[in-house]
Order: structure tokens, then sequence, then C-alpha cells
DNA sequence: GCACAACACTTTTTT
DNA sequence: AGTGTTGTGC
């Protein structure tokens, strides 16, 4: 018999001479590359500004339109906002089938596939997410049930033990090594902090508690130790796109490696010079070693950038030029014109926000630019405070990302603790932050209600007749009987009888339960769009809204034309007309926690190269003189502003001109 | 033995 | 603003 072999045409090479895109006039000759490349493994070196979102859309749509089943793309991201936008963009471009791409970040990827496959190594689709807080209430309760409290010498808090945990983790350090690099100060208490991590990994799994590290190495032992689902998921998951390559670690990297391991289509996006997130494990070198992982590797360098204005380029690249680790790129564009960056010294921090305010009001009402396209970034959320109160005084409409995000604040965790329960009656953590709740309920009285409710058949209806006679039995019935009352309900409905039930608690609890209330409400509209419980608590972990707490309730419709404050790292990826960058000081940027230590410092350096390269057409540049936050002393402006050389920057010097209602300050 | 009010202290960046 | 510590009162 004569065998005939039929010869299937890849994707890229179908024959289409009426794509619905044109992408030759669309895209530069780089960016095209990248777009008809579909096969074999691909690193993208995408500069700052150079089109790179852009960039992924289109070779979506072109994916799809060759005829590549939207269910077997992956895209990795770093926000999943990220990635919904991206598909959002490419549907708009062709059409909805590009909605049918799966995307999202590590994490959220990780939580579909172990919800899925993790029996095989031990996990119950019904598992639960630890946010940060909840992880270091679990060694809170660790802590308190083996007493490690020394007298003389100090323990370190559950904070810190939690980020000593979680940088192993991200690290792949032992807990010595962590310690000893670190966090020397605690060099003492080695032996009893790698015993409490043995606990806290034992508690969680036997609680069925997955905290964001657990998420990345439980998907890594999957793939690794059951050939069978890695086979599915590659053979599933034919094109794997990831982006802000430079910000996974190794663990993700890994992850890459194996679910491509059939096919080796891997498209990595990244930037070294961008890599802000080394102090939660990332590293860039996942970048560089990245041929060597997939060899083969094509190259794709997107340098041209279609972001700034020239003057603003020469002053990035003077940032970049600082860093001892070469990452030697130059940005360059064809866009012709445009102003030199403006250097603004201050008396202090008061007269900072004042200028601030005052050139964000110009610029708005005389020049015409929309709030929402200026933004005022900073290297730590507190460095934005005062500035707040002058936005307020002056009726400037703003909202706040990053610090304190509102998934944080005590009372909504109160709340979500008492869904949590609904879902899972087993989540100790929550139930010992509801029962702390009560008056006349202290840690003991907690721990003591809850080994007897875990027994239970009905946690719920026991707790509604709790029989022993003390000062806070009724109180503990009328939690029991709400949490019985509820259960049945669709969320939005549980969420408005919940804050009926919390309210007494919440003044009792807070003296500014006011400022607070607010909050509920606002959590009530977002549980509104749910159906599902379970969803929405996931989606809070893992996904939560990434505006600081005080914005939250006030802002409600998305078209209000609303200034951004952001921190640096919650500013990666997006653009604005113009851009201040306050507090350029010695110890707030550098930041002081990175003054003694190299590598944080050029972490400290590229987070400022993140920074300026988010300016399209204005950058202004602050820093007070006078820094009276720590004991009144004489700042020094940050030793990054010494890299930039002085004719790319225009400098400014303030005077104050009393004005008839209160003094405002002009410019010379 | 336990809860709680008053106090002092420290506070980066985020999935 | 939250955490841990300490002293007081039930």
């Amino acid at each position: 018999m004569k065998k005939y072999a039929l010869k299937i045409p890849r994707a890229d090479q179908v024959r289409s001479d009426h794509f619905s895109l044109d992408y030759d006039a669309e895209l530069n000759e780089a960016q095209l590359q990248v777009v008809k490349t579909f096969y074999g493994p691909i690193l993208v070196v995408a500069g700052a500004g150079s089109g790179k979102t852009r960039t992924l859309t289109y070779r979506v749509a072109r994916m799809v339109e060759s005829g590549i089943a939207p269910e077997a793309i992956l895209l990795l991201t770093f926000t999943r906002k990220a990635s919904q936008e991206m598909l959002r963009r490419a549907a708009a471009l062709l059409d909805t089938r590009c909605e049918h791409v799966a995307g999202g970040t590590f994490h959220s990827f990780s939580n579909m596939i172990l919800r899925r496959y993790g029996r095989a190594i031990g996990l119950d689709s019904t598992f639960t997410i630890l946010d940060q807080g909840d992880a270091e209430d679990v060694i809170g309760i660790l802590l308190d049930q083996i007493g490690f409290k020394k007298q003389g010498r100090s323990f370190p808090k559950k904070g810190t033990i939690h980020a000593m945990f979680t940088k192993a983790v991200n690290k792949e350090f032992s807990i010595d090594t962590v310690i000893a690099k670190y966090y020397s100060t605690y060099f003492q208490e080695i032996e009893e902090l790698t015993k409490l991590h043995a606990l806290f990994c034992q508690y969680k799994f036997e609680h069925q508690l997955l905290d964001y590290d657990d998420l990345l190495v439980y998907l890594q032992r999957l793939l690794e130790q059951h050939q069978d689902v890695r086979q599915h998921l590659s053979d599933l998951y034919q094109f794997i796109m990831v982006d802000e390559y430079q910000d996974t670690n190794k663990i993700q990297a890994r992850i890459v490696r194996l679910l491509a391991a059939t096919h080796d289509n891997v498209m990595a996006v990244g930037d070294e010079a961008q890599s802000i997130y080394a102090f939660r494990g990332a590293n860039y070198r996942n970048i560089l070693e990245f041929p060597e992982q997939f060899p083969g590797t094509t190259i794709i360098k997107l340098e041209e950038n279609f972001r700034s204005v020239q003057p603003i380029l020469n002053v990035t690249n003077d940032v970049i030029k600082q860093a001892r680790e070469s990452f030697q790129k130059r940005l360059y564009t064809r866009q012709i014109g445009g102003t030199r960056p403006i250097l603004v010294p201050t008396l202090n921090e008061r007269q900072q926000s004042q200028f601030v305010a005052q050139r964000i009001l110009e610029l708005w009402q005389e020049e015409g630019i929309p709030l929402a396209k200026m933004a005022v970034l900073f290297r730590s959320s507190f460095h934005a405070f005062d500035l707040e109160l002058e936005l307020n005084r002056r009726n400037i409409p703003f909202v706040k990302v990053g610090g304190v995000k509102f998934i944080e604040a005590a009372h909504i965790k109160d709340i979500l603790a008492h869904l949590r329960v609904l879902v899972n009656p087993l989540d100790e953590i929550s139930w010992r932050r509801m029962l702390l709740l009560l008056d006349g309920v202290g840690p003991k009285t907690a721990a003591m209600i809850i080994q007897q409710l875990l027994v239970e058949q009905n946690p719920f209806a026991w707790l509604s007749e709790y029989p022993k006679k003390t000062k806070y039995r009724l109180d503990v019935q009328r939690l029991g009987s709400t949490l019985l009352t509820i259960l049945p309900l669709p969320p939005a409905e549980q969420v408005r009888m919940l804050r009926e039930y919390y309210a007494p608690i919440l003044k009792n609890h807070y003296d500014d339960f006011a400022k607070r209330e607010p909050d509920l409400e606002q959590l009530n509209i977002i549980t509104e769009q749910f159906t599902s419980l379970e969803k929405f608590l996931t989606e809070m972990t893992l996904e939560p809204p990434n505006r600081s707490v005080d914005n939250m309730a006030q802002v409600e419709d998305q078209d209000e034309d609303l200034l951004v404050l952001s921190t640096i790292h919650s500013a990666k990826g997006l653009e604005w007309q113009s851009v201040f960058v306050i507090w350029l000081a010695e110890g707030r940027f550098p930041s002081m926690y990175s003054l003694d230590d190299d590598e944080a410092l050029e972490e400290e350096l590229r987070l400022l190269y993140v920074a300026t390269t988010r300016a399209m057409q204005h950058l202004y540049l602050t820093y007070p003189v006078y820094d009276n936050k720590w004991g009144n002393y004489f700042g020094r402006p940050s030793r990054f502003l010494e890299g930039i050389s002085r004719k790319n920057l225009e400098q400014w010097s303030l005077f104050e001109e009393d004005i008839e209602e209160d003094g405002e300050e002009e410019f010379a």
C-alpha cells in the first residue's frame, strides 16, 4: 500500500491574501516580525513605550485570523486587567473570538488549574486562598500556640516572619540563607524560625489553605510530578505568551518551561531595564537565560519609542545609563519637538504639594489637558499623604492607586471573614477574626469556641443556639443566626444583611466608623456583579481592586475625569501626557531601606527609569530640600539626579507671592 | 485566667 | 493605622 503524506500547512504559512487587518501598514518592521512569527521560542526585548501592548494585541488578532483556535492561546500577564485590556483591544480589532483566549496572571491561572487537577498532589478543589494578611494571621496563631515569646531577646513580628518565608520561597533560598542575607538581626532565632516555617507549611496543607506562593509552588509540583497533566495542558495551550517577563521569578520561568514542553511555542516579552520586583523574588536574568532554556530562540528587539518626546528620552537614557549592570540601551523616537523635563527643588513638603497642585490646575484649566491624562508618581504610598490633603483643599478630584488597598482595610476584611466561613466552614482564620469582634471574646475564648464548632455538623445552627451561659452568649447566638439566615441568599443580599449585623460592631470598634461606612456600601455594589459567592471571594483575593481605600467610595462612575496618584510599581505599563515624580530625595527615593545594598539601589534606579518613561509630553521632577518627616533635618536630593545631565533639564526655582486670599507661590 | 484599655512604636514596593 | 506590650479589673 502506498503511503501518501498529507501536508498540513502551519498557521503562519496559511496563504491569506485577505486578512481583514492591514498589518504591514499598522506596524513597524520589528513589530511585524513579532506578529507574524507563531512557532518556536521567541524573546521580545521591548523597550519602554515601544508599542508592546499594541504588538501583542495584533499578534493575537493575526493568530486567530490565521485559524488558530483562541482557546489554544494562553496569555500570561502581570495583572489580569492587563490581559483583559489586550484581549478587549484584539476583539475590537478583529472580532469577539479573541475574547476566548485564555488569559490572566500566573496566580489566577494556577488557581484554575489546581482546582481542576490539584487532586493528584493532594489538594481539594475547594481549597481557600490566603492573601498576605491571612498568611500573617496563620503565623500569628502558630506563635500563640507555641509561645516563642522570648524574654529579653527580640523575636520578629508575624509580618516580618511572613516576609522572610515568602522571600525564601520566591528566591528559592533556605530560611537560613534568607536570615543571613536580609535579616541578620534575627540570626539568633534561626532554629525557632525554621521550626516555625515547617509548622506553617504543615498548617496550611492540613487546612487546605494556599497562599500566593503556594499557588506557584504547587503548580510547578503538579507539572513536574504528573506527566499526564502536563501533557494535557501542553496540548491544550499550543501558544503561550508571557508579558513582563523581567518580573517573573524562577518558579514561574520553570512553569513556562514545563507548560511548553511539547511544542516550545513560547513568546516571552520583557525589558530587563524595567525589572522592579526583585524584592519579591523576580529575577531579570530570566530574560537573559531564556535563550538557554529554549534553544533556537529568535530574539526580536523593539527599540523605537512611540510614547515620549525626545527631550524626555534624553533624561530617561541618562537615568538608565547609571545602572551598573549594563542594560545599555538608548531609546529613540522619530517624533520631533517637545520640551525638556523640569526639575523643581522646593523648600519643604508643603511647598512641593502646593507646586504640584497648582501646576496641575494650570495644565488642566489653561492648557486643557484632562486630569486623567496626568499622574503623580512616588516611591512609597505615604509620600503622597500631604499632596492628597492639598488636592482635597483645592477640589482637584483624584484616584490613588497602590498603598493600603480597599481589600486590606480592617472593616472590609471583617465582612469578608463572615462570607468566607459560609463557603468554607473550616476556615479557622476567619472564625477567629469574627469571634474576636464580639464583646468579651478574646483569643482564648475564640479558640475554645472554634474547637467546638469545627466538629459540629452545622456550625451556624450550633452557634445560633450557643448553650453556655456567658456574657457573650447573646452575641454569639446573633452571629450564628445571622449566618444561618444569609447562607442561601445571593452575595449582594448577604452583604446587605451582614452590614446590618455588623453596624453596631463597627461603631463599637472603630472611632472613625463614619468614614468606614461608605466602604461597606462600596463592597455591596461590587458584590452585585457576582452570582457566586465563591467566585467573588476568589476574585477579591487574586485580583483585588487596586485603588486605595479612601478613594474607593467616592469613585463610582468610570468616566469621571480624575487625576491619578500612583506608586511607581502600580504605574507599570501605563502612560500619561504629563507626569510628576515627587520626593526625589535621598532616603525617600532611593528608599532608606536600599541605601546600603547595591542590588537594591540598582532596583531603585530602574524604578526611576520606569517612572520617567511613563511620560509622553511633560515630565516634572520635584524634591523638597527640607525633610521634616523623620526628625527635622535637611535632606539631600536623590543621587540619581546627579547622573542626569543638567543640559537635559530645565530648572525652576519657586518663590512665594502673596495674593489676596492666601499665599500662593509663582514661578520665576 | 482572661479581656481590654492605654501606651509606645514603626511604617516600601505587590500577586 | 495597626501591632505588640503592659497594667488593671473582672
